[in-house]
DNA sequence: TTGCAGTCAATATC
DNA sequence: GATATTGACTGCAA
């Protein structure tokens, strides 16, 4: 009777004890195959058989949120669980507490240093073994990814770059050793973090292990050491003439660089890499605001009107999507933070458009109860909806494809697919793309565009996917407290927003700002705009 | 098949 | 030299 019930009537996070709370993390362990097999311990009996032990999981958390993969570092801080192997029973009983008790967080000063420093030196020696993680680690991190609480990652991003710039440590050197990416990657991570809750768990993984290295007392100091090894290596060889074998670095780092300074294997045959005119990215923007999701007969035309392969046009509509979404997910945090004070309009001006769908939908999960629908506008939406408000005329242009979207685009969540087809249609009606061309959006567009134009058929497609995929996952996300926050040490600070306190609230606040700016927005400028709260 | 998330890695920029 | 941009690729899901 209690499963039924609470698997029918779930209270959100926020609102249970940490009693209550036990079940779901069990629920949760057992999503992730801790508790698999067997059975657990109902309970009454707390120590039952051993049955999975969960061991990753807590040790990383507890120690403190280093790193795992990299150093492995004891507990001594952190965590009050013991090491040892413990039960599902006990991990997830330890889970609990830890959910409750602040862990050594980490410090939100800028540099990371770490409060107390218990730890680290252990496993000093192996600081890096980051990328490839071992299997443990792996299995650690994944866990620890599993159950983490919602982390800031705006937040989180921040204090990094912040920690890089002020130790004058790189970002290949960071990506490299902590985060198992390249620069490019890092790069983008920090510049652009999406919200966690739009995250999947693979996408969280960097988040999680940044906020396990600012919690790592000597996070700063394993870095510099990994440069300075780095460094030395590359004197090393340098002098050394050429030598390829650099064994020499430490092996115990896991670092790369090795390989990477090593005249590895070449790759043969490259193809040499495309690069877009900026007339084509135009005329593919453009292309882009008619139909953000042109059908293989228009990718077709497009092609051949550009002079490029139609898998090149089909990547970059892909890759623009993705991307524009992501500006927008930036803008919305921003704006979030921003507007929770004033509200609104945050920096961006554009804010009309997406912010709104943004918080909403950062909200969603606050609203459930409206759902998805806030969600961000979409993809090209947003930005465009900046500019291209001048867009209409465009979006004359292109009146028809929009039809598809039976429903606000908004609703849906913005996201993905949703964004498709639907907001094709919406867009007519705004702004849908980016941030690039400025201009853009009066102008009539030549050909391409044209050509994507009429294709209204589009999407039919791609409505389904775009909203599923969202609220599920924000929703619960959302709500959770930030009590396992704490499992992490999650700054303060940094994620100002977090939702140390009533996250709810806060989202809905938001929320309502955001409404607010729209209509007041929407009423400046007399633009039709269909509003759903 | 199509679209997306995540990344890589080549280039561009700063 | 470090960081940002971006075309392409991989793996997954619907």
């Amino acid at each position: 009777g209690s499963v039924s019930d609470m698997l029918s009537r779930p209270k959100p996070w926020s609102k249970l004890t940490q009693k209550g709370r036990e079940p779901f993390i069990r629920m949760q362990l057992w999503l992730n195959g801790e508790l698999g097999q067997g059975v657990l311990p109902v309970q009454g009996q707390q120590q039952g058989p051993v049955l999975h032990p969960v061991p990753p999981l807590q040790d990383p958390l507890q120690q403190g949120c280093v790193s795992s993969e990299s150093t492995p570092k004891t507990s001594a801080s952190c965590s009050p669980a013991p090491e040892s192997p413990m039960s599902s029973s006990d991990s997830v009983k330890s889970l609990t507490e830890l959910v409750q008790q602040p862990c050594p967080v980490i410090d939100t000063s800028k540099d990371g240093k770490p409060p107390e420093a218990s730890d680290a030196p252990a496993s000093d020696s192996q600081p890096s073994t980051p990328l490839p993680l071992s299997g443990h680690s792996a299995l650690s991190i994944q866990e620890l990814v599993a159950m983490s609480p919602e982390l800031d990652t705006y937040g989180i991003t921040k204090r990094v770059k912040e920690v890089l710039t002020d130790n004058n440590l790189g970002q290949r050197l960071f990506g490299e050793t902590i985060l198992g990416l390249t620069q490019g990657s890092v790069s983008d991570l920090l510049a652009r973090p999406k919200p966690w809750h739009k995250l999947s768990l693979k996408g969280r993984e960097p988040f999680v292990r940044m906020q396990l290295w600012l919690n790592d007392p000597n996070n700063v100091e394993k870095l510099m050491d990994m440069k300075r090894m780095e460094k030395k290596a590359y004197m090393k060889r340098r002098h050394s003439s050429v030598s390829d074998s650099q064994p020499c670095e430490p092996p115990s780092v896991g670092v790369d660089y090795s390989q990477g300074a090593s005249p590895q294997p070449q790759h043969q045959l490259k193809k040499p890499r495309v690069v877009l005119a900026p007339e084509e990215k135009e005329a593919l923007k453009r292309a882009y605001q008619q139909k953000p999701y042109p059908s293989p007969k228009t990718i077709e035309e497009l092609a051949t009107q550009l002079n490029l392969k139609t898998s090149t046009v089909i990547n970059w509509f892909h890759n623009y999507r993705s991307r524009i979404r992501r500006e927008l997910f930036i803008e919305e945090i921003q704006a979030g933070s921003q507007g929770q004070a004033g509200a609104s309009d945050s920096p961006s001006a554009r804010s009309g458009r997406a912010a709104p769908s943004s918080e909403g939908d950062s909200c969603d999960g606050v609203e459930a109860a409206e759902g998805p629908g806030a969600a961000d506008e979409e993809p090209g939406g947003p930005a465009a909806a900046a500019k291209s408000q001048g867009g209409p005329a465009e979006a004359a242009a292109a009146p028809a494809e929009r039809e598809e979207a039976p429903r606000p685009a908004e609703k849906t969540e913005p996201p993905p697919a949703g964004p498709a087809g639907p907001d094709d249609a919406q867009d007519a009606g705004r702004p849908r793309p980016p941030p690039e061309g400025p201009a853009d959006g009066p102008r009539p567009v030549p050909n391409p565009a044209a050509a994507a134009g009429e294709d209204a058929a589009t999407s039919a497609a791609r409505p389904a996917d775009g909203s599923s995929a969202l609220p599920s996952t924000s929703a619960p996300a959302a709500r959770r407290p930030s009590s396992l926050q704490s499992l992490f040490g999650l700054p303060e600070a940094a994620g100002a927003r977090d939702s140390r306190d009533n996250p709810l609230r806060k989202k809905k606040a938001a929320n309502l700002n955001s409404i607010i700016h729209r209509l007041e927005k929407a009423a400046s400028r007399e633009e039709p705009i269909e509003w759903e709260f």
